[in-house]
DNA sequence: GCTGCTTTAGGACAATCGTCCTAGGGCCGT
DNA sequence: ACGGCCCTAGGACGATTGTCCTAAAGCAGC
């Protein structure tokens, strides 16, 4: 792996569990073990890392939805797979939260310009998840579906890891499973 | 008002819209238009303002349940004006997100110490939920249904600030609204 | 074996960080 | 009028910040 791709590994763990802010040009260096002369060589500012790892994350968030898009072969599978980060990276998520809600967030803060890059990763799950609800029928309901689910697994986040509760992550999954179960079978609503 | 509670507030202010991290004691001190050393009077470590900021947050939390108990003479009522804040503060949640699920993010990433304490808002807001909740017939699942309106309102908080879409908080807490109503007629499930 | 480009190391730079000290106003009781 | 205490101003401190420069190692093609 070039020392490019280690640098933006390094940054987009780094900027994960410590903040953008709280992370400093030492700090990645040092996690690559490189000098900060070398560093320099490769991005020239904390922003153009930042952009490297929104960049990077884009690319990974599309190569999941696409990698669930062959995995599972009806909708609703693959909306559960979305649901399912909470209780796979449940550890991460009930230590440091969301990766892209915690980041939009801070960089919302921060008034950043790159907070509208950091965002779009949202619209990358919104329009997979809408297009999911489309292809089971839900047509003009589909974006509030998909913007439902967003938000239930957002507020999931939060408070996972404000209450620091796994169990919390798992219990939370499974009910959005349960909603669209009962979304699925219009026979009876609990 | 005293300069101690004048720092305390513009603190305050600050660590909600620009975050704990990247909030000086610079800032705060021109924010009050008082000297460093000043300052240093009357809070000698950025911890210990932080931890003033959360006692003051805590109080302010406590005295705006209180009223909302007077104010509002049917559990039902009370829920709503929690669901409100989603409105009333709408243009500041679309801009910096929730006060109380931004900082607890914050401090969990940064490892604070003073985390607990700021994830304790929550506990007030739950806590205070479930007994409207309890006052309303729902015994066992009074707590389930006090997490359910938290993390709807913190999914909201964070798609809100990250889309920058204030209306879409209005239409949230609507349907937070209606989904209370729904639970407290149990004649008809939408 | 020399040349030239990419990559690296290590330090220098001004600015800012959190923290701390000291000197001196302002106001008190006497 | 005066000694004593609360509050304030201003600057100093070492460390760290983001940024930048320079010298040299590694490696390509000729």
């Amino acid at each position: 792996m070039s020392t490019r791709d280690q640098i933006v590994e390094a940054a987009d763990g780094l900027f994960y569990e410590q903040g953008f802010a709280h992370t400093s040009f030492a700090d990645v260096a040092g996690a690559v073990g490189i000098s900060r002369g070398n560093f320099y060589y490769h991005f020239r500012t904390k922003d153009e890392i930042l952009d490297a790892v929104i960049a990077r994350r884009v690319e990974a968030t599309r190569a999941m939805l696409a990698r669930w898009e062959e995995e599972s072969g009806d909708p609703a599978g693959r909306i559960r797979c979305f649901i399912r980060i909470l209780v796979a990276n449940g550890g991460k998520i009930a230590a440091f939260g969301c990766p892209v809600g915690s980041l939009t967030a801070e960089l919302a803060k921060l008034g950043h310009a790159a907070q509208a890059e950091a965002g779009q990763i949202f619209t990358l799950f919104r329009d997979w998840l809408r297009a999911q609800f489309e292809a089971l029928g839900f047509a003009a309901e589909a974006d509030g579906l998909a913007m439902y689910l967003l938000s239930r697994s957002q507020g999931a986040a939060v408070l996972g890891s404000a209450f620091r509760d796994e169990a919390y992550l798992r219990r939370e999954a499974d009910d959005l499973c349960a909603w669209l179960d009962a979304k699925l079978s219009p026979t009876r609503k609990d």
